[in-house]
DNA sequence: GATGAATGAGTTTTCATTCAT
DNA sequence: GATGAATGAAAACTCATTCAT
């Protein structure tokens, strides 16, 4: 929103989104590298070349998509989230929504888990930037928050926040590779049971 | 483990070995798609042709790579930690282990990480093999033992391979791609005591 | 010359002008497949599709712009020699006419020397029209007249037409080509004085 | 000769001679742009890729060919006007040569007069090597001997190098585009008279 | 078995041209 | 007439793979 720098019409952004919608379809299915611009087009209903009015090439395209796609969920995630009055409490509602997401739309799970990394030199390319950062530090002013509320005890925030991205990163991939073959909700108690809790006999 | 048809020579075992080591060195700098076979025979000192003779194709390559990776380490970590009297003590050796090995190989570490994502369609080629299942697997072990021996409490072992595996692959990934620009051997520590104790105040 | 099938509007005209003024712009900064429409239309402050409403392509263009300027030389060329009594005279200020005008406009220098014979089958599409046929024949018809005058003796006047045009293209493309290195006014000077006298010793 | 750094077989050499053979003839027809690589390709009888095992791209084939082709021509020039006793019979004999050489091989007098110019940027890229460079000093070398030998007056060498090559290429141009329509002997006979003894009236 | 020259399928991207508004 | 968004044909180039030597 507000990042072209030029102002597109209505039915130029319909376009636009109908193309993004497109590819982060295709790129989940297919990857970064056998995914074909020519599909991407057929899928959004425009012609080849149409793609490159909007993006600079597959590559800009691929993070246009992803950069939209957490900007979009972290909208979601922040509105919800600020109805929760403690930060434990926000915290834990983060993580049922960031399950919740991809709960429903499996594609795009896949997409934020796997494909993306097939981009050529992702890292590389945006080694300071990291696409994810925004995400991954959310995650951690949740965490120093629910620290200072003292609803958690006094733990790194970034050994913390490693466990959770990880985890659920993990946990997304194996859910989305093993084709949903297990219960999300279940296994997500669980590991919210044993991060709250520790392993050790009590 | 009887994966070769045939029985090859010391000589040409050597030369098998060279290719793989060639590769594993090539696919970590350079990513699955923009390495070259070219570049990796040159490594390996043998002509581009004579890879094909081991391996079927690139994608092959990489998973016989891979694949001899993943044996050497748990062959590694196996006798080390064999030697550990109790379970919770084998399972802290693993993570120490694991830690240890990319430690002293960033190349490996990133190879795991991220490159071995970007064969195309890696996860749909292999659903059942998942190419990191048997080190999953091992992991999953060790705690259903921890278990058994009564010094880790009674969780379910699944979701707790997901928090161990999950969490060093993603705190892996960010010290590749930041470059080692924190301790490893910090980080560890402060994970460990996360997962052990819990986040909750005493 | 009846070009244009319809009659345009003065400012319809304009616009046409404008176009043809990007045009050799343009074309002669980047050659005519380097050459963008888009740009063309830019410069123009027209629309892409304006230019195709007055022009059938971008050959066309290329043809039509030449042709006007071909068009203009020739008539600020003609109503100046006008002035000079003997055909000599007029030969003389020819040359220095033509010398002139590419020394005030090196673009238009450029143009005509080097990008005209970008486009593609210039001469297999225009073999009989030859685009600068006109300023050649118009070269060799001041040679005539220096000739039946008995002002210069009984030579093949085509001969000495491509003598005159081939050196002064070349001349013209060395000048472009070195940046205007050295002094087009000296050296066209040393050229005259050797046509002019032959490179027999005395 | 010897300009590759590889040294190639004798095989090798020979298929590379016939891509730039083939490539003379389709850029002659065809001139740069409209030039197909996959049609240079299937006149030498080997597969696209093939033609980049010996050239970088393009650009880089059509200048291969240039030079190729300007230093055969200059060998064999050398060879025979080294025969010649005066510096004058040199410069006639090299004329002589010049038009004989084109007059044989009017595929080669097109490329060099015509389609050699469509390549992009072929000045920009070459501004001070100027690929016809060695061929024009060449020209300059036999006028600057001619002179010191006294067999033609004291001259400016660069007007007259000018003249002589300028002619030529313009010469050869008309002939090349009107389809050979005139006898270029006679022209070049008419054209060493006028520069050789001027225009003027005894 | 080993070689590496040769192959040719495959895909992004450009940009002249069109046509609905 | 004018616009400019949309089109889609076209081609250079790469590189995994093959196979004659």
């Amino acid at each position: 929103m507000g990042k072209n720098k030029n102002i597109l019409s209505d039915k130029q952004l319909s376009k636009k989104n109908a193309i993004i919608k497109a590819a982060i379809e295709v790129f989940s299915h297919n990857g970064f590298h056998k995914a074909k611009i020519s599909h991407i087009a057929k899928l959004a209903n425009v012609a080849d070349g149409t793609i490159y009015l909007y993006f600079n090439n597959k590559e800009n395209l691929l993070v246009s998509a992803f950069d939209g796609l957490i900007e979009d969920i972290l909208i979601e995630m922040r509105s919800k989230i600020a109805l929760e009055k403690t930060a434990l409490d926000r915290f834990t509602k983060f993580i049922d929504l960031h399950v919740g997401i991809f709960t429903k739309q499996p594609a795009i799970a896949r997409f934020l888990a796997i494909e993306l990394r097939q981009s050529p030199d992702f890292y590389d390319l945006y080694p300071s930037y990291n696409p994810l950062k925004e995400y991954i530090s959310y995650i951690e002013r949740l965490i120093i928050d629910a620290i200072k509320e003292n609803s958690i005890r006094s733990i790194d925030s970034k050994a913390l926040t490693v466990i959770i991205f990880g985890t659920m990163d993990f946990l997304l991939t194996e859910w989305s590779t093993k084709k949903q073959s297990f219960s999300l909700e279940d296994m997500k108690d669980k590991i919210v049971d044993i991060i709250r809790w520790g392993i050790r006999i009590k």
